[in-house]
DNA sequence: CACTTGACCTGTCCGC
DNA sequence: TGCGGACAGGTCAAGT
């Protein structure tokens, strides 16, 4: 589930939190949660200073003093949680930030990180997740960031950036190509759907039909959704929370994304889902034609 | 080569 | 109430 907006959301968290604290032990629970543990951990991680924490694309960077990194991907179901000795306090039961996760850690929980009176917890139902040590240096290397495209959200990715890395899939579906991480970074199932509905593209539509005023609306639109959904917290269908446990309130305000059999709040026509590129796929058949 | 489909996992929901 | 099947927000490898 977490997309750009909710690993953005995860990274500011961290970011309060861990700069300047040192791992103490780390636990994991098999080797597929965490590929290159434990030798590296004892040896490289145990007694390391946490720098900074950092995102690209959906993936989480905690840089650490050692020249080493943690990256993490939540994939589907991962949540990274945190909890202090303080934490009772400050989140107990009737405070409107508390936690909506119990205690920790659960039959869901893969990795955790001790620290001086405080705990990272990793938890991923799906396993599908995973947490690995690189050498900082390394990381450009990988090849998932070698391949992968340029952030949407970044000052200087203008419209035309945008245009022209769609227009290489031209045969493609847009919503197959928004959704691939080496032509844009970081969009996703949700974000996708919305941005289409904003630019009143048809999810099915092939990029080479797609005129380019449309191209700039949806460049635009993915834009404002992500950027509205980070200002939420992200989405939490149902597994996605924050480093505090809380969710993320931007479904409330999705047009169309799990909304089908509703009215489309644009022309009141009945929101549908169908299947695009192998997952499900939610627009207006009103507002979203075809042929652009 | 460009593009699509299945596999990876567990949990939940829906229809019979 | 139980059971089988479909489905879930991401990414790869393997297939066409």
């Amino acid at each position: 589930m977490p997309e750009l907006p909710e690993v953005e959301t995860v990274r500011r968290g961290l970011s309060d939190l861990l700069p300047g604290k040192t791992v103490l032990a780390v636990s994991h629970d098999t080797p597929k949660s965490f590929p290159n543990a434990p030798a590296d951990v004892k040896e490289f991680l145990i007694g390391a200073k946490v720098e900074a924490v950092k995102r690209r694309a959906k993936v989480l960077i905690i840089e650490l003093d050692t020249k080493y990194s943690l990256i993490i991907h939540l994939k589907m179901t991962g949540q990274l949680v945190f909890r202090s000795r303080d934490d009772k306090k400050r989140f107990g039961a009737g405070h409107p930030n508390r936690s909506l996760i119990g205690d920790l850690p659960d039959k869901s929980t893969r990795v955790i990180f001790e620290f001086n009176e405080a705990f990272l917890y990793f938890n991923d139902q799906r396993k599908f997740g995973w947490v690995r040590l690189v050498p900082t240096a390394e990381i450009p290397n990988i090849d998932f960031f070698r391949k992968v495209g340029p952030e949407p959200l970044a000052a200087d990715f203008k419209p035309q950036d945008f245009k022209n890395r769609i227009r290489r899939r031209p045969n493609s579906t847009i919503k197959a190509v928004l959704l691939d991480q080496t032509v844009i970074a970081g969009v996703g199932n949700i974000y996708a759907d919305e941005s289409l509905w904003t630019a009143r593209i048809h999810p099915e539509t092939k990029v080479r039909d797609i005129s380019p005023i449309k191209l700039t609306k949806l460049y635009h639109g993915l834009r404002d959704v992500m950027f509205l959904s980070i200002e939420k917290g992200g989405s939490s269908d149902k597994n996605y929370v924050d480093v505090a446990g809380r969710q993320g309130s931007y479904l409330q305000f999705a047009n169309v994304f799990r909304r089908e059999g509703k009215a489309c709040p644009r022309c009141g026509h009945e929101i549908i889902k169908i299947r695009v590129a192998g997952r499900g796929t939610h627009l207006c058949p009103h507002c979203q034609r075809k042929v652009s």
